[in-house]
DNA sequence: GGTCATTTTGTTACACTATAACATGACGTG
DNA sequence: CACGTCATGTTATAGTGTAACAAAATGACC
């Protein structure tokens, strides 16, 4: 688990900033994404590409027909599967994460380090933020070593309110 | 939070013992949740009563198009709606759960008590452990209170294998 | 360049999961 | 027994995901 050098700010900043230039998330996973690929050997062809691109651009969480749908809008409408394998593939990269409890897909946020994530999901306004919480993760571990379980993996997926729709809500 | 009269065992036991007697659970369950819905004044009629019990009788968790089947083949095929509506009052009224991960539902161990339940699943075998954990719960409340985000309910749901799948593997 | 194995994509069809909308029936209360 | 409420039936459809096989692209090697 390597930690990003620049410490944790006393908020911790979980979700994005509201009004950030999203653009450049954008760009920036997409070149990170070129570089991580090349690096590893793995093809990232054009409709995984179009896919993850598509995946960044949307601010919530998208759903693999919305996807599906975006494409259709750029002229071609591949077949469902196409877009399923293309997620498998960034899946398997660590590029994009699945939400179970929501069937959607959203960006990875550090795709360079490999990683179980939780997710801090806004029923609000349908944001979400991604967490790498080491508490959680022994909590879970330990549990799981006490019950005799050997764990593979987690789904971790906390509904509830973000800071912005809470402010929001006070103020209204 | 009531906390059941016995003590813990050294190994926790999460997990039923493989050879139990398992229709008395179901009976169990199903004694238990006639008892709660009389208290609460709500109604478990026949199609409920018979969702819930195909819930119990299932060892792993079971899906609605299945519950359907077994419906069906004692004798009446409702609508799928009937079934997902049964499960939804089984839901409300937490005598069964849904796991997200796989689209599938199971009997609550412990319907009395108000809870946000964490799950063991096994990938080997299907079978499924409830957990209440403290430390999950507060690890998560911790995180998310640093975050600023207020938390409505959680999805916990651990993959790996159990300790009976464990051992068959390391024997075979 | 040509051949081959491998990977990726296309095509078609289908399985599985879940809900909408409206009609009918059961139940308890006054 | 009339009424409102809750539960179920009926029909149709929306949403999510995969199987199976054919065709095309890619890269390594000769």
């Amino acid at each position: 688990m390597t930690k990003s050098s620049r410490a944790e700010p006393k908020s911790e900043a979980a979700f994005p900033r509201r009004g950030h230039d999203h653009h450049r998330c954008v760009a920036d996973a997409l070149s990170q994404a070129e570089r991580l690929c090349a690096q590893r050997g793995a093809r990232l062809t054009e409709i995984r590409k179009q896919v993850l691109e598509l995946v960044w651009e949307s601010h919530a969480p998208i759903g693999a027909y919305q996807i599906l749908e975006k494409l259709a809008e750029s002229g071609k409408r591949p077949a469902p599967i196409a877009v399923y394998r293309a997620l498998d593939f960034l899946m398997e990269q660590g590029l994009v994460h699945r939400l179970a409890s929501r069937n959607a897909f959203l960006g990875c946020g550090h795709p360079d380090t490999n990683h179980q994530a939780q997710f801090l999901i806004c029923d609000s306004c349908g944001s979400v933020a991604e967490l790498a919480d080491t508490r959680i993760v022994d909590a879970i571990a330990d549990r799981a070593g006490r019950s005799g379980f050997a764990v593979a993996g987690h789904v971790v997926e906390i509904q509830g309110t973000c800071p912005d729709c809470r402010k929001a809500a006070h103020a209204g």
